[in-house]
DNA sequence: TGCTAATCTTGGCATCGTCAAGTTAAGATA
DNA sequence: TATCTTAACTTGACGATGCCAAGATTAGCA
C-alpha cells in the first residue's frame, strides 16, 4: 500500500481549492478550468464533481477563500493601528486596496459577473459579508465620534467601499501606471480623508 | 441575383458588431462567442475571422463601441447643463453611472480583464481615452474656478472616476438592491459634491 | 475579358463543461 | 470476520467553443 496516487485522495476538496488558487494567481481567471484544477491535483477530470456541483461552485468557493483572506488582512491591520476611528477607516481602506493590488486575479474573480447572484452560494455570501460588516462597524464608531455630521451611515459606508473598489480595480487594470501600489494606496487614503472632512462639515 | 444569403455579405463587420452588442445586452458577456455572433449574422463560423483577428479583437471592438456611446451620452448631457463647472462635474458623474446601470453587461465587457492590456487594441485605447479626456477637461475648468484648492488635478480626476466606476459596478452587482438606478445616481452626485467641498477647503 | 486578392465556406483539432455508467475502497452492520 | 452500503474516483462520450488549413466564390481592377 501507500503507492503513488491512491484511489481515494484523502482531502481532495482542499487540494482542489489550493490548486485553483494557484492557477488563478499564476495564470489568471481565464486559465481556471475544472480540468486544469483536476490535472494539477493529479486526479481525473470528473473527480471535482464529487466536491463541487459545477464550475460555478468551484469559483464560488475560491471567491469565498478570497473574502476570508481579505477580512483577515483587514482585521490584522486594525489590531496594529490605534483606536482613532478616523485613522482606522483610512487604514482599512488602504489595506483593502493593498489586497486588491496584491491579488489582482483573485479580486477580479471575487467580483466576477458569474457570481453576482450569491443566493446560490450561501457560503460565499457569508464570507463576503464579513468585510462589509467590518466597514459598517468602523463607520458607526466614526459617526459616534461625530465625524459624519448628519450623513447617513449606510451611504457613507457605500461611498468608502465604492471608492476603494474603484481605485483598486483601476489600479489592477493599469490605469495607475506600472507599479500602481503606492499610488493606489495614497489615492484611497487621500480620498477617504477628503470625504470624511467633507462630511464633518454637515 | 439578389437572392437570399449572397456569398459576399456586403458589410459583415458592422453586422457582426451589431449582433455582438445584441448578444451582450441580451444574454450577457458569457454568451458572446464568435460562433454565436456568426450564427446570428447568418454566416459561417469562420467568417468573423476575416474581420477580427481573434475573439479578443471582436470583444475589443464591442468595447470601443461602448466607450463611444458613453462619451456621446456625456457630451449630450453637458450640452443641456449650464456652464457651472461644479454642476457639470456632478452631472457628468451621474450620466456615467446612469450609463453603467443602463448597460451593465456592456460596461463589464468594457473593463473586462481580457482587455486590460490595450496596447494590442489601439482603436479601443483611443475610444476609451475620450471619456477620460472629457473628465480631465471638466476638472481643469473646476480647478480654474478655484474649486480644487491645492489638490492635484490628476488625483482629483482619478478619484472622481474611481468613485463613479465603483458605484456603478456595485450597483450592477446587486449591492444597491433591486432598482439600483436612482440610488446609484444619488450616491455619485452626493459623493462628488462631498469631495469637491472637501477639496475646496485646502 | 481575365487576374488578383478579398471574402466566405467546409472540415478538422484540441479544450472545455458535464452526463452516464462503471470501478474501487472505506465504513457500518451482522 | 464477512457482507453490504455508499462515497470517492475513473473512463468514455457529447455538444460547444476558439482557431488552423485548405478550398470555393466573387468583387474590382488591369
Amino acid at each position: 500500500m501507500e503507492g503513488l496516487a491512491p484511489y481515494h485522495h484523502g482531502d481532495l476538496r482542499a487540494a482542489l481549492l489550493r490548486s485553483a488558487l494557484e492557477i488563478v494567481e499564476g495564470d489568471g481567471v481565464s486559465a481556471l478550468s475544472l480540468r486544469a484544477v483536476a490535472r494539477r491535483s493529479g486526479v481525473s477530470a470528473m473527480a471535482p464533481y464529487h466536491h463541487f456541483r459545477d464550475r460555478a461552485a468551484l469559483v464560488a468557493a475560491v471567491a469565498a477563500k478570497g473574502f476570508e483572506r481579505l477580512h483577515a488582512a483587514t482585521v490584522e491591520a486594525l489590531q496594529n493601528s490605534g483606536a482613532d476611528s478616523l485613522k482606522s477607516l483610512v487604514a482599512s481602506a488602504c489595506v483593502y486596496v493593498d489586497f486588491v493590488v496584491a491579488n489582482p486575479a483573485l479580486y477580479r474573480l471575487m467580483y466576477s459577473a458569474e457570481l453576482a447572484d450569491r443566493t446560490s452560494f450561501p457560503d460565499l455570501a457569508e464570507a463576503a459579508a464579513a468585510p462589509s460588516a467590518n466597514l459598517a462597524r468602523l463607520v458607526a464608531t466614526a459617526a459616534g465620534a461625530g465625524y459624519l455630521g448628519s450623513v447617513d451611515r449606510r451611504s457613507a459606508a457605500l461611498q468608502i467601499w465604492a471608492m476603494a473598489h474603484g481605485i483598486g480595480l483601476l489600479a489592477i487594470d493599469g490605469y495607475l501606471g506600472a507599479d500602481p501600489r503606492p499610488r493606489a494606496i495614497a489615492l484611497v487614503g487621500d480620498s477617504v480623508a477628503t470625504m470624511l472632512s467633507g462630511w464633518s462639515l454637515r
